[in-house]
DNA sequence: GCGATATGTTCGCGCGCACAACATTCACGG
DNA sequence: CCGTGAATGTTGTGCGCGCGAACATATCGC
């Protein structure tokens, strides 16, 4: 808004470009009668739009088989079937899982790596990526190169430097990932990195529940508690891209300690742990005794049910004063935060009309559509954001 | 992001002619060759640009006087001095002030109307406004009607439907203060309404100490709190425009009772009431008090001194929570928090670290530009934004 | 087969900007 | 006082882009 660019005629061009390449991959194949009605341009203009994705080896189109209806059918715009693909790489606790997806979220190729009894190191991690994009490379059926690799890491990450900051969960802190992965892959393979909440927010926004809506929160509970948050149809991230980071804010200063030193952050009370301590269990891995006590919860067990009620309100007070703040339309409750929405959803919304400023419209809450796969999709959407931003921004080496 | 419409040509002229008039609106009269560097576009088309706005009757050339160095002097381009203005107002507990505001934030005629003993009804502030129209009409100088009229009232506003939901100083709720204005104005004439935080945020953001500023948060605090985010350059708004109502955030579950029922608001904490309630001062009005208690504070004062310490503490503590979840650049402190920062910000800053998660830059805390203006100012802006986005927008019975 | 219908294709038009060449206006120096 | 250089305004040409009309093509129903 400061500095806005003028903008030049080739403008027009690339954003009605971005346009329909955006439609084709958030929708899969369309035709064009049906692009010439969604963009509300010419026929004629389309067919120049569409003949131009077609020599950057973006989309192609396919001769219709008929059968639709009275009239010339429509030819069928559809993703390349050897155009570009990404390498999308979710870095978890116990595993690294790869993929190699094309334009229009088509899974190419997977690979998932153990990382051994601990989570990798930074330099493993990035051995195993190195090897995995090689691996898909060749496995992706296609006859080039990825056009870039999208990294989904649970902690705290500088996209400008792709430096993940703090990841309580792998151990690190201050890991130049994206060095380890450019000496590894080298300069010309572009890199990004992004949070895993963050991205699972992106997976959900391009392809899952919060499709088509502006303003979403999407709160992630697992040890840790983190929020990604969709204002105006736009990602949130602030300046250093650390918007969302909730796990640590104070709901009760007379709360239970943290272990980052404060009382009463939200993390201690609708964390994993929290929930684990209120069931009275203990012992690894945390993730599966979580879901034990889910599984207790719907059997029955009243200690366990009480359990998930108690973060259930919890829950719902922290999303009161996310409410207030930002007015969203929808909240996706994701992490083990799914289980208590569906087991104890009524005192979710329960104590989140009790903490939510009196609105217009009651707000949507819903369960992800991704489950474990979500971050990796979502990797994906940010390795490809800068083509379906701009699909001319690597069409250098064309004749046209 | 969803349904965004495809690009036209002619679109592009749109946008360069709003962004000029957007460069003359925020900095005052330019030169053609300033235009031309800031834009990165030939000089003859700055020219064409420039021709269109002065055939619109938006700005005007002046023949340069000469003395700015070697060369051709180049033309310069600023408002017009016949050209579109808007009446701006703000409703307030004790007077309706308007004022005719032109391009680029001249100041043409102003009004101010006490409203007596009580705050304005509905009605009266209706009566008022239409009144102060007719007048500032009269009275700007300008030879044609203004283009439209922006209002600042404190409460919560349905800018869609153009109502306030609820405004406690006023009394109101639920009023339909555009039905009002549009029965005394006339259709002709556009009517906009916003709330007075978010308005005082835009004032900052245009030519205040938010100018620049992707991502600020403006907390404001009098007898209620509430804060105007920006994010990405644009405003937060949220589903129903109601983004930023945090004043009944809970902070502490086992705080003190608030009005609204709950207990440990915000509000209760940071708000005006908070503040004299630990100096000890009771009494009305309110905000003369306030301003007592700083400056018993300034002069020394144990007791007051600790009061305003204890708010500081807690505005850090709000601050923490508003910085995790949002991650701006810069917040302002607006209202009696004005005070709070000048008397107190180093316990403003040191809850602030100690409740925000460490992040790469600090926030940098600042204090409003303009003082009791602001809702004004925000509303001149509101008033003016249909024309910056799109000059052409009333165009229709230029000769061309 | 034939008309109706829907769509793809071609071509000329207007608009918007860049660029180059030319015209204008200043400061500076002799 | 006038010439020179520098910075800017002005004009004309070229190119890219979407529109719209006219024409070509493919399917359906009879």
């Amino acid at each position: 808004m400061t500095a806005s660019p003028a903008a030049r005629p080739d403008a027009i061009r690339r954003h009605n470009l971005a346009l329909i390449l955006d439609h084709v991959h958030r929708d899969g194949a369309l035709t064009r009668a049906e692009l010439t009605q969604r963009l509300g341009v010419s026929r004629s203009t389309i067919g120049a739009l569409v003949f131009d994705l077609i020599g950057l080896g973006l989309v192609e189109e396919s001769v219709p088989s008929g059968g639709a209806g009275v009239g010339r059918p429509s030819h069928v715009v559809g993703p390349h079937s050897d155009g570009p693909y990404i390498i999308a790489v979710d870095v978890d606790v116990t595993h690294v899982t790869s993929a190699a997806i094309g334009i229009g979220g088509a899974e190419l190729a997977r690979s998932s790596v153990s990382s051994g009894p601990d989570p990798a190191t930074p330099e493993a991690a990035a051995d195993i990526i190195a090897t995995a994009v090689a691996e898909l490379t060749a496995g992706s059926g296609r006859s080039g190169p990825p056009i870039a690799v999208g990294v989904s890491v649970p902690g705290t990450v500088d996209r400008r430097t792709l430096t993940v900051g703090v990841a309580p969960n792998l151990g690190w802190r201050d890991a130049h990932l994206g060095a380890l992965l450019r000496a590894r892959l080298g300069e010309q393979l572009p890199v990004v990195i992004g949070n895993d909440a963050d991205l699972s927010l992106l997976a959900e926004l391009s392809r899952g529940n919060a499709r088509g809506c502006d303003d979403v929160v999407y709160l992630i509970g697992r040890v840790g508690v983190g929020a990604g948050i969709v204002v105006n149809g736009a990602p949130l991230r602030g300046r250093d891209g650390r918007a969302g980071e909730i796990g640590h804010n104070v709901v009760d200063t007379t709360g239970p300690p943290c272990h980052c030193g404060k009382h009463g952050c939200l993390e201690t009370y609708i964390g994993d742990l929290a929930l684990l301590t209120l069931a009275g269990r203990h012992g690894e891995p945390i993730e599966e005794q979580v879901q034990a006590v889910f599984a207790d919860s719907r059997a029955g067990d009243e200690r366990a049910l009480r359990a998930v009620r108690t973060v259930a309100e919890s829950v719902g007070q922290a999303l009161g004063s996310l409410v207030n703040t930002l007015n969203p339309q929808r909240v996706i409750l994701g992490g083990s935060l799914s289980g208590v929405l569906e087991i104890a959803g009524a005192e979710v919304t329960h104590a989140l009309q009790q903490y939510a400023f009196d609105a217009g419209h009651p707000v949507e809450l819903a369960l992800p559509r991704f489950g474990i796969d979500s971050a990796l999709l979502g990797a994906a959407e940010l390795a490809f954001a800068d083509l379906l931003d701009d699909p001319l921004s690597g069409r250098m080496l064309l004749p046209r």
